[in-house]
DNA sequence: TCCTTCTATGCAACTTGTTGCATAGACAAG
DNA sequence: CTTGTCTATGCAACAAGTTGCATAGAAGGA
């Protein structure tokens, strides 16, 4: 199971509640890995009771009280061991590429403003990536030199920000195929 | 549930069994979306039971007889429907970025040789997906001009192209991170 | 005072997806 | 004549992920 390893790492690099967890989830672990707050409660529960981390009750003022969790040594283990298993490369998943290609069953034109939609997002999420690069990485107030865990953050980043641009540039591409359909087929 | 849309569409372009469909989703449609047969079988029973889909025992010489899908007018209806729905843009779960960011609480330079492995298992399916451009798009066998349903395929191959490059490119910067982080930093 | 928002945690039910196993006919190689 | 591969279908058990709901303290605004 992929979000308890990635629990681990989000642990290690900073130990947390299951709320404070459940938002980097929105943000920096969110990058790679989505899970919603009802996921991570029930797998940090889990994995204590397998040992696998450390929780302490912290009383908090002006707050309900909350678990902070901490990698225990078994925990540390564990994401060591899965660490030097080989996995398979990732299945992909794109539902909005379903949606593309059933569009020739029905009006290609009416997909315009969703695949615009879908562009708005990426535009934003790339938007947000690059402000926290700058952040946390290449701008003024980011620590130099970086250590070896700044460094991969910011590859993964990277990755994030590759991956936006890319399919910015093709939902690009989608839609000029869709207007050119439009213009070229007026109605099927 | 996008399996059935994935199917649904499937099946428009070309009606055929789920041993077929199974054979379909580890080429063609498995560059947007995977499902084992599984799964698939128990989705073709599910929706024939609900009446989207028609079903047509087909005895075969030197094979077992198969069962051949079709879409119904209730299926294409739903299909309709779907794509006329707003549906959310993809959430990433990128297994490697959690292992290369685990690295951090391990040895990074481990992790080399699992990102060399990746690396080339994308390079092979953008070999794929590439030879697979030629034969059905781009090559002189390709039918010309194209139909809707060929452009928009076109389409979501070229993003699968796409994806693949950038991924490629992408586990070269890690490759790259990773060398680096070995040699500033021989031991941690 | 009431309403909303934010922090904080969690259960229960349901849907999806994965893994392991089983069957069976036809054909080809050894 | 046995073993392995390809076509073809499927069950059962389990793991993972989603959705809806519920609770509760504190703060801030209408």
């Amino acid at each position: 199971m992929a979000l308890e390893h990635a629990i681990l790492v989000s642990l290690l690099e900073k130990p947390g509640s299951g709320y404070e967890l459940a938002r980097r989830f929105e943000r920096s672990i969110g990058y790679f890995w989505t899970a919603t707050h009802q996921q991570i409660y029930r797998v940090l529960g889990r994995m204590e009771g397998a040992g696998l981390l450390h929780v302490r009750e912290v009383p908090q003022r002006g707050r309900p009280d909350k678990k902070e969790y901490s990698v225990a040594a078994p925990g540390r283990a564990a994401l060591t061991a899965w660490l030097h298993e080989p996995i398979e490369p990732e299945s992909v998943r794109h539902e909005l590429a379903v949606k593309i290609r059933g569009a020739a069953f029905d009006d290609p034109a009416a997909l315009i403003s969703e695949v615009e939609r879908h562009r708005k997002a990426h535009d934003d999420r790339l938007g947000r990536y690059l402000t926290g690069e700058l952040r946390d990485f290449t701008g003024p107030e980011a620590p130099r030199p970086l250590d070896a865990g700044g460094e991969l953050q910011h590859a993964v980043l990277r990755g994030g920000i590759a991956y936006e641009r890319m399919t910015i540039a093709w939902l690009d591409d989608v839609l000029d195929t869709l207007h050119r359909l439009r213009t070229a087929t007026p109605r099927t």
